[in-house]
DNA sequence: GATTTCCGTTAAGCTGGCTGTCAGCTTGGC
DNA sequence: GCCAAGCTGACAGCCAGCTTAACGGAAATC
């Protein structure tokens, strides 16, 4: 397995290391938010460690930056144990599991373990819903073959259907998705979303359920 | 999606089940370990929590069963800060992720909606009722396994028959679950309401009781 | 640091269909 | 056959939701 270890903390840096090198697998290092845009653009990984208080910015947004860009490489991000609130956000962002500092070298390993084993036996399952194919873990979707491109909030919102075939998704619970708990939206931005994820995937997708809320369409809940 | 906590703490147990309940999830709650292995004999779950100290064994023994007998469901174990050996032999017995006792419930939203997001949902038990089929939660019908659309209206009136089956509901009752308590309705609106329900469920799904109301008809409640 | 592009949000006007009402008809009880 | 209770087709008003256009901020590129 190939890991990508970013942390600034060079003692903890370097136990990490030689933790990972020893269970017999590669491992690089850098301390910097910009060398690890870097390695990931040059290199793959099949796991990258995330420090979140890194001298040139917060490891959140390189997080957020990177599944914003379509990476699913897992991530385990590593807090100090009073960010309570970095560790919710970071796993909001993406992050696959975290690490409370100080932690100890064989929790580390077990970690390492239970990511690998997860994603070996998974290969990415294709859904098929009427016309379009879907890979969740890959952030990819296409319509009679031909990938389509969708934003970020697009993706969000177009995951939650998928990911509960059949069932009408109220304008709340979807807002709530978007936004975690914060914020009381009086707008109809989900409309416009909802609006452009049928420009974009087909007018049939996503089914109104006036005065409920929205649901996949046809061919999403055949299963019942 | 479908949880099972296993926890004999009633009290954190009893906030554990309000959070998923309100996040919208369905939570079965047992706090023995043969409550849980016949639960899980019986059902399917998108999701375990299992707290580690148990009246009757250790959750421990409980997992490794489990993963032996390739159940591969999520499970997330819940110990103590200073059981550190524990959550490491858990990640090792195959759990998919821990919870440090006292935990934010935000957390365990946050830890959840990560699962859920891996794990695509289950759809929920459906409810057959002569030729057609109910689920609930989905706000979904089908007939002849054709899926029917209902408005708003007509949904709530149809789930007040579908929770109540063989009881016949009045004109007066069905009123007040539509309108709430303001305004009284001078017109034969339920009437209609329940004319177009049987145009597109079928006609014997709603019996007339004359004078009195309706209720569901064969098949529906029959048994009780 | 300037410029350009992209994306999420807001606001406004419009539309389709839901919903309540009524009138005329049917059904069931006596 | 008569009456009351219930059924249903038609219709119009209104509101939830759709769409388009424009704005502002962030990120990317130079």
């Amino acid at each position: 397995m190939r890991v990508l270890l970013i942390e600034d903390d060079t003692v903890l840096g370097a136990a990490v290391q030689d933790q990972i090198r020893s269970d017999g697998h590669s491992i690089d290092w850098v301390t910097r938010l910009d060398d690890a845009e870097e390695h990931v653009a040059s290199a793959s990984y099949d796991l990258i460690l995330l420090d979140l208080m890194l001298p040139d910015g917060r490891g959140i947004v390189f997080l957020k930056k990177r599944r914003a860009a379509g990476d699913v490489t897992p991530v385990i991000i590593m807090t100090a144990l009073d960010q309570l609130s970095d560790r919710i956000e970071g796993l909001n962002a993406g992050a696959d599991d975290y690490l409370v500092k100080p932690f100890d070298l064989t929790e580390l390993s077990a970690r390492l373990n239970a990511v690998s084993r997860r994603y070996a036996g998974n290969p990415n399952p294709l859904i098929t819903i009427g016309e379009l194919e879907v890979d969740l873990a890959a952030r990819y979707v296409a319509r009679n073959g031909r990938p389509v491109t969708l934003t970020a909030r697009e993706w969000v919102l177009f995951e939650a259907f998928v990911q509960r075939p059949g069932q009408v998704l109220s304008k709340d619970r979807l807002e709530e998705r978007l936004y975690s708990f914060d914020s009381e939206i009086e707008s109809n931005t989900i409309e416009v979303h909802i609006s452009r994820l049928r420009k974009k995937l087909g007018r049939e997708v996503l089914e109104t359920q006036r005065g409920v809320g929205y649901r996949l369409g046809s061919g999403g809940g055949g299963g019942k």
